[in-house]
DNA sequence: ACCTGAACACCGTTCAAGT
DNA sequence: ACCTGAACACCGTTCAAGT
């Protein structure tokens, strides 16, 4: 039997953090899954909770600048750009949506979660509004609107995690158009 | 001491569920903070996920008609009408958006919140699509911003329950002008 | 460096017994 | 009709001991 790295700790938490909370990350379970004893994980983490801050810290990384770099390379109209942008964020698939949401709901118990998603947030915000302004839109209407727009994405992510059909395309071109208005 | 009734633990739930969500409801606390052992739960309620069902159950009842009613009665014009609702849905109080999103994310765990949550979105749904039809909106646009708006306010109240601060009057006012955009 | 096994605490659930 | 107290299972956490 190899051994564990915490790694193998973090990515089985992972998996079950965006399936179903922070809730159903159990220590006893992971480790039957892992095929060791409750007892073993104690070498890797401090307590359970330090396993939930790897899980979020890891979907920083990742989380923020991934959409971001796709969107420059996709177009270079800012109206296409956002366009782009709402492929890569209302078009995500189901997993990646269910732990944008799962993050949030973690976010209202745990300061770190708390922190860390707030500064991934910001970062978004900052570069929707920057696109909304490039697209024409005035600095602090371009804020507003981003807003808006995030609210809505969030939003869509957590009815989606109770069933929700997805926005369709004329849902979506209807939001393009609206936020685009002069 | 007098004895309690099923309404005391639902009440003593709910305030808990609000809160912290529906994974803070755990029935040896509740029964230590009401006085009894926590075997006498077992009189009242068949186990704990028939307590959260009664939970949001109760929710179900004042959540749907209460603010519909007070939108009717706060103004005639349909575009006064919309923003009496933002008032009352943005402007809701924390505790009020906390249950919301806690509901929703047990939504996304539970059969019976899920279809329960379904039920009060398709009601509050018709509601603002039929407002913004009578603001002069097509019929199948309306409903597009409808679900638009409707995003967005789950979105709100997500992030307000991690400490993002409320949209300010300038983003409802630009809210207001897009949805009723022509 | 990584793991086991036993121990203890906390909570959900059951149930026989109490008033 | 409503509650207690003891029992058991499950899981978080600790720790001495193993390799």
């Amino acid at each position: 039997m190899a051994k564990l790295s915490a790694d193998d700790w973090i990515a089985a938490a992972a998996a079950r953090f965006g399936e179903h909370g922070a809730d159903a990350v159990r220590i006893e379970p992971l480790a039957k899954s892992l095929g060791v004893s409750k007892g073993s994980f104690y070498w890797h983490f401090k307590d359970r909770a330090a396993l939930l801050g790897a899980v979020v810290d890891a979907w920083e990384q990742r989380g923020t600048l991934e959409i971001i770099e796709g969107v420059r390379a996709a177009a270079d109209d800012p109206a296409d750009q956002l366009w782009a942008l709402f492929e890569r964020t209302f078009g995500t698939p189901t997993s990646v949506d269910m732990f944008e949401t799962a993050v949030r709901s973690w976010a209202s118990q745990d300061p770190h979660a708390r922190k860390l998603t707030k500064r991934v947030d910001r970062k978004r915000l900052a570069f929707v509004a920057g696109l909304l302004q490039a697209a024409g839109i005035p600095k602090a209407e371009a804020k507003r609107r981003a807003e808006l727009l995030y609210c809505t994405l969030i939003g869509e992510f957590l009815q989606r995690s109770y069933g929700k059909q997805r926005l369709d395309r004329g849902s979506l071109r209807s939001l393009h158009r609206l936020l685009l208005t002069m």
